[in-house]
DNA sequence: CCTACATATCAACAAATCTTGTTAGGAGAT
DNA sequence: ATCTCCTAACAAGATTTGTTGATATGTAGG
């Protein structure tokens, strides 16, 4: 566990922040095809051990991805449910008026 | 319009980049009861008026909010479309197979 | 035990982001 | 015209984030 406890605004920056990075974004779409260890993904994504291991930290610490020791790999998969969490956040965040509810000023 | 034409990658980067700062989840939480002068979140908020207009330019320019001139004052609202897209891009990353489909390495 | 390999962690630097203060422009009021 | 108010834009500094290279930890095999 990273964190103690979060509010839900500390959730949502933990999570969206994970996800805005290019190099995060590639391993996500690769981990899609499944679980992968990370000799894999620095193959595939032809970046340095150390800036891959970074990245892992960030979205493991955010709870997208679960790792798994297996023997010395490390094989990374990632976890349904923070989409889900995702998509709860992002429905929370709708407008839930109509427009021009209660203008200010003017 | 802030940029010319983008990859799935780098909308995804601009629109949970500006979900990742409190200051513009706090935004968002104001303009979800209607739209609002800049004037009534510098006030709600309690911050710079040169801060809230940082942080509203980012969300304008990730589509997140619309702006709205009204004599001196500039009413910001939020964009529902932004919030669907988001979901659309979400559901494009989850994992589209079972576990394990091919490991690789030992 | 020693070596080779896989991954994590650390330190130093570079780059991007956020904050704060200041300036500028546009709209209304006098 | 002039003054005031609201907001955007710019500039400088502080903070955060990401990269790179070096080192550490841990596992497997000789």
């Amino acid at each position: 566990m990273a964190t103690a406890s979060h509010s839900r605004t500390e959730r949502s920056i933990e999570l969206f922040h994970a996800l805005s990075d290019e190099t995060r974004l590639e391993i996500i779409e690769l981990l899609r095809k499944g679980e992968r260890c990370v000799c894999e993904l620095t193959d595939t994504l032809d970046a340095a051990q150390s800036r891959l291991s970074f990245h892992l930290r960030v979205l493991k610490d955010a709870g997208i991805v679960r790792d798994r020791k297996e023997g010395r790999w490390v094989h990374y998969e990632l976890d349904p449910e923070a989409f889900e969490e995702m998509k709860l956040l992002i429905s929370a965040m709708k407008p839930r008026a109509l427009r021009n509810a209660d203008a200010c000023c003017a």
